[in-house]
DNA sequence: AGCCGATGGTGAAACGTTTCATGCGTTGGC
DNA sequence: GCCAACGCATGAAACGTTTCACCATCGGCT
């Protein structure tokens, strides 16, 4: 059974093509008794839109496209939820594609979605350096958001989180409980997130006189990282050692927690934890953990938001930089049971 | 800068319409150095071609869908990674969508899919009941492949894994472990692959003369309910108490874990715990989970399979159900330490 | 009666491809 | 020296929409 078209129900109908058509997009412009008549024949043909053929006319999609490093990362579902919705509000469609960090796939990507001429494009860059594929769709006029990167170029939109704001709010957290010796636990130093969570941590200490932070740096952001870095701490003097712990991100957390606990060390008794990124572990830790949270799906809704209102009307729209601010979210892995907020 | 078409490449390049479509579709066919004129002109004017003229023209497009239950569950995000694989391996794309769970949405979806005239689908149905839109699909001649869920109907493909063969997997090891008393934490029961993995323990503890299953009924599949679970357990009498526990997901498994170290219970020593879906945080549990794993990957790489050979000769195609075997994956949580295996 | 505006409907053009029958010049076989 | 065959290029048709200039009808006004 061939698809049927605008032609076969014009027939059925006894109408023309152009009444068909105003039928489906401006229903109003139409006499009630032939819309009626038209509409039972798409109900009786079965009939459905062709797409192809609809935007090929338009020369536009109501399509937007989010390119992500990785769709298995809850960071990135999370913004594909956020983006998600605000695409279906405006009665879009959401098309999610996985670089899973590779260049090549990313181009691809690339290519693919401009051959489909889709409305816009929020991405995840591979590489953080300037994109030779990317500033061509730009040139082409294909609105581009930059979801938690390269913030500040002129010709694009971009959202992130402030993780240098985010490691503030960890170290002053655990300041503010009387902490002293604290250690910074994270690494690879070359990753952007790492170091602006240190680099927060660090400047938010210097309002703090006294308190000192150690670096133990890892070699990824994993559970076993976490693990070997809470076993080099406890190896440390107790009367040196630090009495808090500030991970770069969560899985690190749950990592040192499972270290410090097999080393004989309670938390947050002897030693108080804070983690990052607030993933549904977090809560469900052995012992709950304190967390930086990332208002992950905002961020994607947000993204697309600026997308959209580039996309609607290109001239009147300024190029902006949403930068959102994390916050922390307290549990029992910082202050003892009874004083635990929510 | 309006996107160029092939016409003015025609232009260009000095020949007709017809031979630059001949250069891209069939360069064989073009007298080399016609040829190069008219890709020199293709780059001189960035063409990029326009998929929806193609498609409109083709009445087919290169897209498959995918339409998963929840973007952020880990389960689907590993079944779209291997689907994906197979689509580009065929020179595809593939688009995600996410209904949510919820109906509206993914009824949504599949009008849109269906406008688009994707090439096929891959969808987990929100119901398992019979689908009225799906059915429409197919009668359509739009390849559907069901992932797991409702296998065995005949009209269209299905991949799944053996949910039952997963519970006898598990409770056959706590067997040969030498355990007799056993408890099944897991609900609500209305969930099939919860009653598929408890039936499937129950019969194989048939076999072993002098077991027992008892059932730990949980309200949902969360780490909390997890942690509920084993109290109850905790407080029944020693000497009557289960000495091993069958989980019907990670979360949990995680949960007792937390539950029985908290009440006072060693894994695997006190008590053997087996956990099902394998998750990422399954080997990195405080103490690493003994888990049966689903071939995630593989069930979305084999839907994709099934969908593009369908698609591409649906008279040849014959529709096939496939049932994927789960693998136990051993750990501390069900041997001590010494005798763990990998 | 003649004119007007409103209302509802028409049909052709255009969007950018691919396909296919056709044409034309060259080559090789006989 | 003729014909067939071949290699290459051509241009029109078709895919299914949307849009837009235009037409027909009709009721109300002057």
């Amino acid at each position: 059974m061939a698809a049927a078209s605008i032609k076969e129900v014009a027939r059925l109908a006894g109408v023309s093509l152009g009444t068909v058509s105003n039928v489906l997009n401006r229903p109003e412009a139409v006499a009630p008794q032939t819309r009626k008549r038209v509409l039972d024949a798409i109900s009786q043909l079965g009939y459905v839109r062709n797409d192809s053929a609809r935007h090929l006319r338009a020369g536009q999609s109501r399509t937007v496209a989010i390119v992500v490093l990785d769709v298995s990362n809850p960071f990135f579902t999370d913004v594909v939820r956020g983006a998600e919705g605000a695409v279906e509000d405006a009665d879009g469609m959401l098309i999610v594609c996985n670089s899973g960090e590779d260049r090549a796939r990313e181009e691809r990507h690339l290519d693919m979605l401009e051959e489909q001429r889709v409305r816009g494009l929020l991405i995840t860059p591979v590489d953080d350096a300037r994109h030779e594929r990317l500033e061509r769709l730009i040139d082409r006029g294909i609105p581009v958001v930059l979801v938690d990167r390269g913030t500040g170029q002129p010709n694009r939109c971009s959202v992130a989180v402030d993780d240098v704001l985010g490691g503030q709010l960890a170290a002053q957290h655990l300041a503010d409980e009387g902490h002293r010796r604290i250690a910074f636990v994270g690494g690879p130093a070359s990753i952007r997130q790492v170091e602006d969570r240190h680099a927060g941590a660090a400047a938010a200490l210097e309002a703090y006189p006294g308190t000192s932070l150690q670096v133990v740096e890892t070699r990824s952001l994993s559970v076993t990282a976490g693990r070997d870095a809470a076993e080099r701490i406890c190896v440390q003097p107790a009367a040196t050692r630090p009495t808090a712990i500030f991970c770069a991100n969560d899985l690190l957390a749950l990592g040192v927690l499972q270290g410090l606990t097999a080393g004989g060390l309670r938390v947050p008794e002897d030693m108080a934890l804070v983690g990052y990124d607030d993933i549904d572990f977090a809560a469900a830790a052995a012992v709950p953990l304190t967390s930086v949270r990332q208002p992950r799906e905002q961020l994607g809704r947000t993204a697309a938001e600026l997308l959209l209102e580039e996309a609607e009307d290109p001239a009147r729209h300024g190029h902006r930089h949403v930068v959102f601010q994390p916050q922390l979210v307290v549990r029992q892995s910082t202050v003892s049971g009874t004083r635990a907020r929510r």
